[in-house]
DNA sequence: AACGATCCCTGTTGGC
DNA sequence: TGCCAACAGGGATCGT
């Protein structure tokens, strides 16, 4: 599922795609999709003939910069993809929004459990949306060690948990949280209150660590749930996953077997002799 | 304020 | 073999 090493990688083939081009055409073909704005016919309107700018991103949310101010923000929840085609390239199923650009290519959203979504925001709706609540993205600004000590002190949540809350730290997901903390020996369910300064240091290098290699190899395509590229290509980050997923099987680092807890309704992976 | 539970949704899987 | 319940999970929202 995409997090944020997948969410980076989606943004750089939209950037080429995209940038400075104007949007010709605009299809939406499932109205969950469309959060935010009334309708599929406003986003429409406020799509239609503006040209792109930039494409950003914070945490797991992309942000294409609309040469009048606004900014279409799209998230892609646990099933959704771009694509970039030509117009007569064949539509895969679940595919709920597609714009046309001013070069012929279609950017196509593809979404089988719609938890993903696409909004069209002005700079002051930017602000009040869920954007405006993130915490500092992991990868683009991390965090210091004293910086992270500080807040979590006092959290009793577990720091799986404190790890997924996009308002402290922005873009990792469950998988990347379970590694990143397995790569640094803490326990999940060690409270964030009590993760101390050194801890806090190992955490955040083991976070970079973990979306470096995640970005350089393409992102994790899993098995059972076809993550694609925007190119349609496969990630092959699962060849450097260490825990997730991989109950049962031994740790590479000492050997016992990873176990799997369930922390905050989520699947959490672990090695109970390294991770303390 | 912080924390945890619930909901949304559908393709896949596992149990009977 | 076939059916159906359970499962997966990011983020918004709500109750405690």
């Amino acid at each position: 599922m995409p997090e944020l090493p997948e969410v980076e990688i989606t943004r750089r083939h939209l950037a080429d795609a995209m940038v400075d081009r104007a949007v010709t055409g605009v299809r939406i073909s499932h109205p969950r999709t469309i959060r935010h704005n009334a309708s599929g016919a406003e986003v429409k309107s406020l799509l239609l003939d503006r040209r792109v700018e930039e494409v950003g991103r914070h945490g797991k949310f992309l942000l294409v910069r609309l040469d009048d101010g606004h900014t279409m923000v799209a998230h892609l929840g646990m099933s959704g993809r771009f694509s970039i085609q030509t117009r007569d390239g064949e539509q895969a199923p679940h595919t709920h929004f597609v714009a046309t650009l001013d070069d012929g290519s279609e950017i196509r959203f593809i979404d089988p459990r719609t938890f993903g979504f696409i909004a069209v925001y002005d700079e002051d709706e930017l602000v009040d949306s869920g954007v405006g609540r993130l915490g500092p993205d992991a990868w683009l600004s991390p965090l210091d060690p004293a910086g992270l000590t500080s807040a979590l002190a006092g959290r009793t949540a577990p720091i799986k948990a404190l790890l997924l809350d996009q308002g402290l730290v922005a873009g990792l997901g469950n998988i990347y949280a379970d590694e990143a903390l397995h790569k640094a020996g803490i326990h999940p369910l060690r409270r964030g209150g009590d993760v101390g300064e050194e801890d806090a240091g190992r955490l955040i290098r083991a976070i970079r660590e973990v979306l470096a290699r995640a970005i350089e190899s393409g992102g994790t395509t899993l098995d059972d749930l076809a993550y694609l590229l925007p190119d349609g290509q496969a990630g092959e980050n699962l060849a450097h996953i260490g825990v997730y997923g991989r109950e049962g099987e031994a740790c590479a680092r000492c050997g016992e077997p990873i176990e799997r807890i369930v922390v905050r309704s989520r699947s959490t992976h672990f090695c109970p002799k390294c991770q303390t």
